[in-house]
RNA sequence: GGUGGGGUUCCCGAGUGGCCAAAGGGAUCAGACUGUAAAUCUGACGCGAAAGCUUCGCUGGUUCGAAUCCAGCCCCCACCA
């Protein structure tokens, strides 16, 4: 029965493995339109530090779910499911390949897996739960959760602020526990067929060597001027996920003068590192995932074959 | 050349006789992950499965016992010349 649905195509992989310029090629040598997966690429006058694709190649190869957001905003795992799947059965409708390309693990697993019906995030309520944190400590919040949800209080971690806040936020709002809407959610099975491909260098060392470089390259584009246009508008703040994006968050802190050019450097590269292990962390664990060295020779060649192949078994 | 300060496990850095394989932080590695996910959190982190073994600039000494005390030597930094 799953043949029955159309084919759709993940390209995964960690920071800096080369992910766009081979949805690129590939989007050109495939008859597919590329959907980007990744929560940083949804913000307008987030270009450099994101390392989104510039205009030219826009223009060649358009992206959707990228520029979505302005930096106050905020953009969310179940939006992004419900976008994506709404632009994947567009593609589908004109006749071509939805090609999904992106770093953000989490989305993947929401539009594969699907979400539980929780409710959507409340400012008011997360605001009232922060001033508890911040009165009486995230202790206290864990021990509120336990009141209320045993088995979440469990699983969550007493310093883990954001879960915990998280969970009892779906409580507060309503009135059901994280762990019960959580088991009530049905299984939904994605209606695309689809082949999960992950680019990466096998070697560790090189993908931090590029990571390195291209901070150092982001940085000769302009980077800084970037952030200090998002800094001088004055409405933004290191809260915010726009801001806390690996590099934004550095570079801020580096304009409000926390810390020196030098450590920013360090630190955003560090931070994109560790992005990128996180990343492995996923597709580590990510099934009937098919691996891809970035270094391979004629990497668009063998994934492109590799793909057609794929997609002939229709 | 003189005076003062210092050399600690990948890095920073605490430790001034036993409770020290050595605080804490960083890096790194591994893991978790349901509307913030480029987020947030957890664990490991000299070697070894373990018993145990090898570390605190080097060499020697004192001591039941030394990263810690003493002597000499080698480097580094600051200031004086």
């Amino acid at each position: 029965m799953t043949a029955s649905f159309p084919p759709a195509l993940f390209l995964m992989g960690p920071t800096a493995s080369g992910k766009t310029d081979l949805a690129v090629a590939l989007q050109e040598r495939l008859s597919c339109e590329i959907i980007s997966v990744d929560s940083a690429l949804v913000f307008r006058g987030m270009d450099i530090g994101t390392a989104k694709p510039d205009a030219d190649l826009l223009a060649r190869a358009p992206h959707r779910l990228i520029d979505i957001r302005d930096p106050a905003e905020t953009y969310s795992a179940a939006e992004f499911r419900e976008d994506a799947l709404r632009e994947m059965h567009e593609i589908t409708a004109r006749g071509r390949i939805p090609l999904l390309v992106g770093g953000t693990m989490l989305y993947y697993k929401a539009l594969r897996d699907g979400l539980a019906d929780l409710p959507a995030a409340d400012d008011s309520v997360r605001q009232c739960i922060l001033e508890q944190a911040e009165q009486e400590g995230w202790v206290s919040v864990h021990a509120r959760l336990q009141q209320v949800d045993p088995d979440s209080a469990t699983r969550i971690h007493p310093t883990d602020p954001q879960r915990l806040q998280r969970a009892l936020e779906v409580y507060l709002v309503s009135g059901r526990t994280m762990t019960e809407l959580v088991a009530r959610q049905q299984r939904s099975q994605l209606p695309f067929r689809v082949l999960n491909l992950a680019v990466a260098p096998t070697d560790r060392s090189i993908l931090h060597e590029r990571i390195a470089q291209r901070f150092h390259n982001m940085l000769d584009a302009g980077f800084i001027e970037e952030v200090e246009r998002l800094y001088t508008r004055k409405d933004l703040h290191p809260g915010l996920p726009s801001i806390r994006c690996v590099g934004y968050r550095q570079a801020w802190s580096y304009l409000d003068g926390e810390i020196s050019y030098d450590d920013m450097v360090y630190k955003g590269i560090v931070a994109t590192r560790q992005l990128a292990k996180r990343q492995f962390t996923w597709l580590r664990s990510w099934e009937s995932l098919h691996w891809f060295d970035s270094l391979t020779g004629d990497l668009e060649g063998c994934v492109g074959d590799f793909a057609r192949d794929w997609l002939a078994l229709d």
